[in-house]
DNA sequence: CGGAACGTTCAGTGCGTACTGAATATACGA
DNA sequence: TCGTATATTCAGTACGCACTGAACGTTCCG
């Protein structure tokens, strides 16, 4: 790999890694981002010169959470992955996902716990009430967001989501 | 702390740690948020049985990451903390931020990496647009919730957020 | 001027975990 | 049936980091 693309690749490292992923999750991702064609675990490793055991275990991990996909070629035992084709979507419902266990538990605390203060009863509330609103608001967006990239594809501007 | 408490800061300590921050972190701000008035270091470590040294390295991280306020009583030598007031609004502005990282790592990738397929110079294009477009939406539906909020407020429905 | 009462900093420790190399499992072809 | 080529699993290692107790700096009161 030239030098460009390991620095993207890395960067993609780091990126994941604040995120808590593995780095090595964040570069094999980078990688079949940039990538024509789904890549075998071997290229993968090679391209990366990390073991083989590092991008199995990656790429399945990654490929459980919806970031990556797993692609089968009639006639080849390898295992090819690319990049999910929904990602995008995958990962606002990831988020969401993510702050409604916060939403959750807010909800919980105001429910079951001796809290007297109705200045705190209100706060939490309040919490609840913000998320419910963002994830509606959010939630519109993207089904918006995809209305028109399906009509931009049926005009022939590409979306980036071709299969 | 009543073990019902315990465990909803316990629960937040496992939330944080899920999103990459320290779990002492994640109980320290459980514990605000459900804390009428600010409350001291010495008392954020006796009800979370930590050490002192914990809560005020944590503390100060959270406020330098705009979740929790340092607040000072004049004739007082202690620091208190609280949640922030426009918790909401900084949690919806630090994802926004971090998305945009991943955005500009493949925009930069995009114009500097030596990339011969169209098709993956469309899918990297589609993904900034997809970014901005949802990154518009987001900061909309903010602008409308806090001015609903404002509303509310000055109708003397509680919003959570009073001074 | 001591001396509390704070908050901060620092060396030390333990634990989790990402990564590796080798062993194992599995499917396919000769 | 054996050998080969793939993916997966596993024990081991090394590294990072969260957390602690003690030392340090600072500010205010007697």
């Amino acid at each position: 790999m030239d030098t460009a693309t390991t620095r993207f690749t890395d960067r993609m490292g780091l990126l994941f890694e604040a995120e808590g992923q593995p780095p090595i999750a964040g570069r094999l991702f980078g990688c079949l981002l940039v990538s024509d064609d789904p890549c075998s675990l071997d290229e993968l490793a090679e391209m990366l010169s990390v073991s083989k055991a590092s991008v199995s275990t990656n790429a399945r991990r990654l490929a459980e959470m919806g970031v990556l996909e797993r692609v089968c070629r009639p006639g080849d035992r390898h295992d090819y992955y690319r990049v999910a084709p929904d990602l995008f979507r995958r990962t606002m419902a990831d988020r969401l996902r993510r702050w409604q266990r916060f939403t959750e538990a807010v909800g919980d605390a105001r429910r079951m716990l001796p809290i007297r203060s109705e200045r705190v009863r209100a706060r939490l509330r309040g919490y609840e009430t913000a998320y419910a609103y963002m994830a509606d608001a959010i939630g519109a967006a993207l089904q918006r967001w995809e209305r028109a990239a399906e009509n931009g594809r049926a005009h022939g501007r590409a979306a980036g989501v071709r299969r």
